[in-house]
DNA sequence: GACCTATCTGACTGACCGTCAGATTTTCGT
DNA sequence: ACGAAAATCTGACGGTCAGTCAGATAGGTC
């Protein structure tokens, strides 16, 4: 019952109507990804599958709704990421299991970057819905990262000056914002390759003190 | 001759159109900060100078014109911020330092925090001229930054393994989001001064390796 | 006060939003 | 297989905003 997919006034919707649902997810990722958010317009939206504004409507409120369905589609392939982020991290084999965690993390960036970019402006801009999708997707990794930290302040490997769920933040905000900086980067000669190594140098550095 | 203050059309205007531009960015910067880019409307704007909608596009071409515009006048005001990042941080006045650095950079942050968004959105849209102004803006900061951590390297102080200007383009990414993180954090007992903490000892601990 | 130039704006066209009534397609009972 | 009922889709419309232009207004000069 609860996942049942409902229509814009609350409906429960049949196959037909969930597979043009569907396509106008699809869509507005799609020219979210082409366009951007803020020539992302409704028309476009169903022009691209073949049919009309009056379509739309029947499923999403407005586009907010639809990217904020995309948004916490992402949130979902964010999930699998936590797995990589356990406490324990050695001088054996962090520094490797640093490079799995951004590896992983750039993949799931590079899918999602244009709903995830689209998501953090609406949160930042006020829009609680997005907060609440954000929150929750950084509150994932987060606590995984924290729990990293505070081993390493309790092991007294780190100054205890940090603050866990801060340096946990600062990480996340250090992975997000390098990887939105990426093209920019990749003109002046830092290529994914030394993007890579140093957000994984970085990341051991700051979550084990080592 | 060159700092003349020019129409859209390119002509040279007098002090009551100055004015009147002025009042356009002022208010087109209020609103910006209010609503957000998404709902920023020219109606709006010259609404809000009891102006008609004509009289803003005397000025500029379009509303990215006058945020671009404010986006320069944020760069400005970054330019001091380089004088605080100089190589030679030690054990004794590294950390006083890197939280003066800090501080200024919330300042900062706080004035022109809804400029800096959307000039950030518009330059991860792909748009070059905020692509070259953001550029701009972070080479001022990531330069000082890269020569910290060369000094870093250098010393053997820090691992030969972090590229100089990527971890320069960490270290800024990771104070621009974090402090667009603060309002969800606050809410989650991670105040301003934990903030400030943190981040000025993750600063501390990348640039020079103490 | 008459003229010239700089500045401003009313009024218009075209595009998109969001709605609704009615058309079309699918489902289902017989 | 057929017709009625339900689900789904869309043409057409009123309202708002973007951007343009011709003409109105204000300011300066002689």
């Amino acid at each position: 019952m609860t996942d049942d997919v409902l229509a814009a006034d609350g409906r429960v919707i049949g196959t037909r109507a969930i597979a043009t649902r569907r396509r106008l997810l699809d869509a507005t990722a799609k020219l979210l990804t082409e366009q951007g958010i803020l020539d992302l317009r409704v028309v476009d939206i169903t022009r691209d599958i073949g049919s009309s504004p009056a379509t739309f409507y029947q499923y999403f409120n407005d586009v907010d709704e639809a990217i904020l369905e995309l948004a916490k589609e992402a949130t979902e392939d964010e999930k699998p990421l936590v797995r990589l982020l356990q406490p324990g991290w050695n001088k054996k084999t962090g520094l490797e299991q640093a490079h799995h965690f951004v590896d992983a993390y750039m993949v799931f960036w590079d899918t999602h970057h244009a709903v995830l970019r689209a998501r953090n402006l609406k949160a930042e801009e006020g829009n609680r819905h997005f907060r609440a999708v954000r929150t929750e997707a950084n509150l994932l990794i987060m606590n995984a990262l924290a729990a990293m930290v505070t081993e390493g302040v309790n092991a007294k490997r780190l100054p205890d000056s940090l603050d866990p769920f801060t340096t946990a933040a600062a990480v996340v905000a250090m992975c997000e914002r390098l990887l939105a900086f990426q093209p920019e980067m990749a003109k002046r000669g830092s290529d994914k390759n030394a993007i890579r190594n140093t957000l994984a140098t970085l990341l051991y550095g700051a979550l084990t003190g080592h």
